[in-house]
DNA sequence: TTGCCTGCAAATCCTTTGCATACTG
DNA sequence: CAGTATGCAAAGGATTTGCAGGCAA
């Protein structure tokens, strides 16, 4: 078993990779599609397609980015493996960049905040579940769910 | 670590507990509420609110139930933890009765079917990480995503 | 009798689509 | 220039809500 270790890109190389992928799909190079990638880029927490919408607005006022796009974006983003999502009973889909290695998340109910944790030993025991059932695994989702450290002391809400 | 046994309840003692449930929060027993606990007790698979919905259709015709009161009840049960939901990418919340021993989920991104597999080593590990950042799981979510074996060798749409 | 429940329809929320125009390659 | 992409608004699908009448306790 070889252990995956997936570097942090920088933003220029992940732009570089981004229109290769538009390249390769006969697909426009367009300033929304890149203003996109950089607010995915510099947040540092998951992202409702909302939350992307407000921050291209706010950071770059003169260009009129419907969410449309945004959403549209994100879709191809995600299709190409730019980006993961991650969704939450109701409270929807939320983004981030696939850009570190591979994590799983512990889901406080109480604050919403996400705790991000590596575990090898889990993601071997899933490869020799998948095994079993000769089932080809392309990706997975593990959440842990309850109450964090601050909440189960009576903290107050996070931020995501 | 206790190993945790949860018995598979018979309909009866099921209904037992819903109504004890019912009670508890000064709400009234239905038929509308008991024929769809009936339809997911025999529904064997994932099941999603609009499936409820014509299950009850059709084996209670003279009801009249409205797709409100469906949406209602699930989320009256899920609140009790009577029934559990998962919910995948686009493919929407689906729900199943919580009455049998803890178990995860392989899902085929062909055909949608869903596996269900035990691992009692991840379920350890899981209350190992969660001890590193004291957090007090109170569920998870494990869904392994790919292609089931009879798609991979071309196999047809399988019902879930 | 007092609420809680129900069906219905309208309202919401989130996401996608159609279309005319604007832009990339 | 051809073919995409975009913004806008309208459409869509899933779920929730408001309301007047119906039913359980």
């Amino acid at each position: 078993m070889m252990k995956k270790v997936k570097k942090m890109k920088r933003y220029d190389e992940l732009l570089v990779e981004f229109k290769k992928i538009l390249k390769e799909n006969r697909l426009k190079y367009t300033i929304q599609r890149e203003v996109i990638l950089k607010v995915l880029f510099d947040s540092k927490k998951h992202t409702t397609p909302e939350e992307i919408y407000d921050l291209v607005k706010v950071r770059f006022p003169k260009l009129k980015t419907g969410i449309a796009t945004v959403y549209r974006t994100l879709n191809l983003l995600e299709a190409n493996n730019v980006i993961n999502s991650i969704t939450f009973g109701a409270m929807g889909k939320k983004y981030e960049l696939d850009n570190k290695p591979h994590h799983d998340h512990l889901i406080c109910d109480e604050c919403g905040k996400i705790i991000e944790f590596e575990d090898e030993e889990i993601e071997i025991r899933q490869c020799e579940i998948a095994k079993k059932y000769n089932f080809k695994i392309k990706s997975h989702i593990m959440q842990l769910h309850g109450i964090c450290e601050e909440c189960e002391k009576g903290g107050e809400r996070v931020d995501i």
